[in-house]
RNA sequence: GCGGGUAUAGCUUAAUGGUAAAGCCCUAGCCUUCCAAGCUAGUUAUGCGAGUUCGAUUCUCGCUACCCGCUCCA
């Protein structure tokens, strides 16, 4: 097991790269930056389109029994107000001065006693002060005075001198007041909370000119919200029958209180979101079954399944809807963490909207006759947390000897082909060579329309490949003086195909060079 | 949100209360017959804003961003 300071050195590395390649860019970095927002530069674009379009594929394309949609990300405020997302989740937080404990302050019960406040606190001999407001409340019945040791303890961890004892410091008292069913004090310690803070995590903003309640509208927070309020409409121009499914790919935005470690959990990010809908016997069976499944589709992307965790989340941590969530997890360089959830909502939603909009979501089941409202499985995808994950994947240093006996670090990205932005670097030999210039040319012409490729003529050919190396280029071509028959050479018409991971090298006939890419890179 | 740390070129690192240095990378040219060769030339930096000072990249304060630990994550 890597140690941490490995493990951060590894990360740092590859942000390093990320920027260096042009994968991804902090977002207004050259006004100093945007707390939680990133940029994908060309190649991180190509490694993110990759996925979204292979997800695509397997999850819509090569099924008969999910649809696809696109919704708006502006959100109608009464979605979101049936959903819970408003009111429901942004509950009041205080925090408690002394422990540092997060309360929910709506739940912090009410007290009686005797609050004493303090401005500060010094201590004389080393000449320390320190000047900030703090607050006991003692128990009716109790000693005022034993508010003391309380707040030594408190402006003791301010001083920085550890070694000092707090009961050594001289408080400053301000006041003390009788107090009645306060909720500002921690019932634990009875220290001083902070002010109520709310922690609206959604983006909220108004539609049209002018602004009153009915323009409010929200950034969705999940795309899942416009599938379950489209399920009407697309259930009956689709002609689906149950048990099917809805997908999406699309931005959502969450007012994270503390975005962290580099694209991971960012404000706003892409997800790829299946709704699967079936009737509530089918639920748990299909919830294990989407597990299963979309484990294997991170293994067909290059993730490998020893990689991955898989968490049954228990009872009182999951989402409010659910009552079943698997979290499919990663081991990311700086921890184990969530790339999907795999939750099934139940019919909660879809009664949910029924509910508040008036108008019942129901499905008509033509063999049994009956009415039912249908439940749903959700494979919820972070588009971007696996796109950093591929990234962390990939990257590998490798320690190769060179020709002169020379240890040397060799930076490779060893992306699935699949995935990999460029699929295929083409170089001349020679620069200096018109003949080879224009053939290697010719050959990237014949490839363009079915690959992406990388034309590079600059230098020596070794530091070509290493160049496609540290972006993960699968395959280069190389076209050398055999390949224009001179000398006679019986390889005429052949180019040099170079792997990146083996840096073996194989002649292949430049008439079968797309035959022979193409089945190694889908 | 709390606490700690960091901020000099695309990257990695120097130095200084008084002209900011180097290597790598990158660009152009020469050269080069398969794994970061060589030569020549060139672009690019003290995060932002105040204060102290004759003068601040350096000292002080504030802000922002990033990293680490907590916390949070419908």
């Amino acid at each position: 097991m890597a140690s941490d300071s490995d493990r951060n050195e590894r990360m740092e590395k590859i942000v390093s790269l990320c920027k260096r390649r042009g994968f991804i860019f902090q977002s207004a970095e050259m006004y100093g930056g945007m707390n939680g927002c990133w940029d994908y530069g060309p190649l991180g674009t190509e490694l993110k389109r990759n996925l979204k379009d292979y997800w695509w594929k397997k999850t819509v394309t090569e099924r008969e029994d999910i649809v696809g949609m696109d919704g708006s990300i502006l959100t109608h405020q009464d979605v979101l107000k049936a959903s819970g997302h408003v009111g429901g989740f942004s509950d009041p937080m205080s925090d408690c001065l002394l422990s540092r404990a997060r309360l929910r302050a709506d739940q912090v019960p009410e007290q009686s006693g005797v609050a004493v406040w303090y401005s500060g606190a010094k201590h004389e001999a080393t000449d320390w002060s320190v000047n900030t407001e703090f607050a006991v409340l003692v128990p009716e019945g109790k000693d005022p005075d034993s508010a003391k040791k309380t707040a030594r303890q408190f402006y003791g961890e301010r001083m920085p001198d550890k070694k000092i004892s707090p009961k050594e410091l001289e408080l400053i008292e301000e006041k003390r007041e009788e107090l009645e069913s306060t909720t500002r004090f921690n019932p634990a310690n009875g220290s001083l909370l902070t002010e109520p803070r709310e922690f609206n995590l959604m983006f909220q903003t108004s539609v049209g000119a002018s602004s009153d309640e009915g323009s409010v509208a929200y950034l969705r927070p999940e795309t899942a919200q416009s599938i379950f309020v489209q399920f009407k409409n697309i259930l009956e121009t689709s002609r689906q029958k149950l048990p099917f499914g809805i997908a999406q790919i699309g931005k959502a935005f969450r007012n994270e209180i503390n975005p962290r470690n580099f694209t991971f959990r960012s404000r706003e990010f892409e997800q790829m979101e299946t709704e699967f809908f079936c009737r509530g016997e089918d639920g748990l069976r299909l919830t294990d079954e989407w597990l299963e499944k979309r484990l294997n589709f991170y293994g067909e992307i290059g993730i490998p399944r020893e990689k991955l965790h898989v968490l049954d989340v228990p009872d009182g941590e999951r989402a409010h809807y659910s009552s079943k969530t698997y979290d499919i997890e990663y081991d990311f360089p700086f921890g184990i963490q969530e790339l999907e959830g795999v939750a099934y909502r139940t019919d909660y939603d879809l009664k949910k909207h029924g509910e508040a909009s008036g108008k019942p979501i129901e499905y008509f089941d033509e063999q049994t006759k009956e009415k039912l409202i249908p439940h749903v499985v959700e494979p919820s995808a972070g588009c971007d947390r696996t796109v950093l994950a591929l990234i962390c994947e990939a990257f590998d240093e490798e320690t190769i000897t060179n020709e002169k006996g020379k240890e040397e670090t060799r930076t490779v990205m060893r992306f699935d082909p699949k995935m990999a932005p460029v699929k295929c670097g083409i170089f001349p030999l020679l620069k200096n060579k018109p003949e080879l210039v224009n053939k290697a040319r010719e050959v990237k012409e014949l490839l363009l329309p079915f690959m992406n490729v990388f034309y590079d003529e600059a230098g020596a050919v070794g530091r070509r490949y290493r160049r496609q190396d540290e972006i993960g280029t699968p395959f280069c071509v190389t076209i050398d003086f055999d390949t224009l028959g001179e000398d006679g050479s019986d390889l005429e018409g052949t180019v040099t195909v170079r792997e990146r991971d083996s840096m073996k090298q194989e002649r292949v006939p430049i008439a079968e060079l797309s035959t022979y890419l193409l089945q190694r890179i889908v």
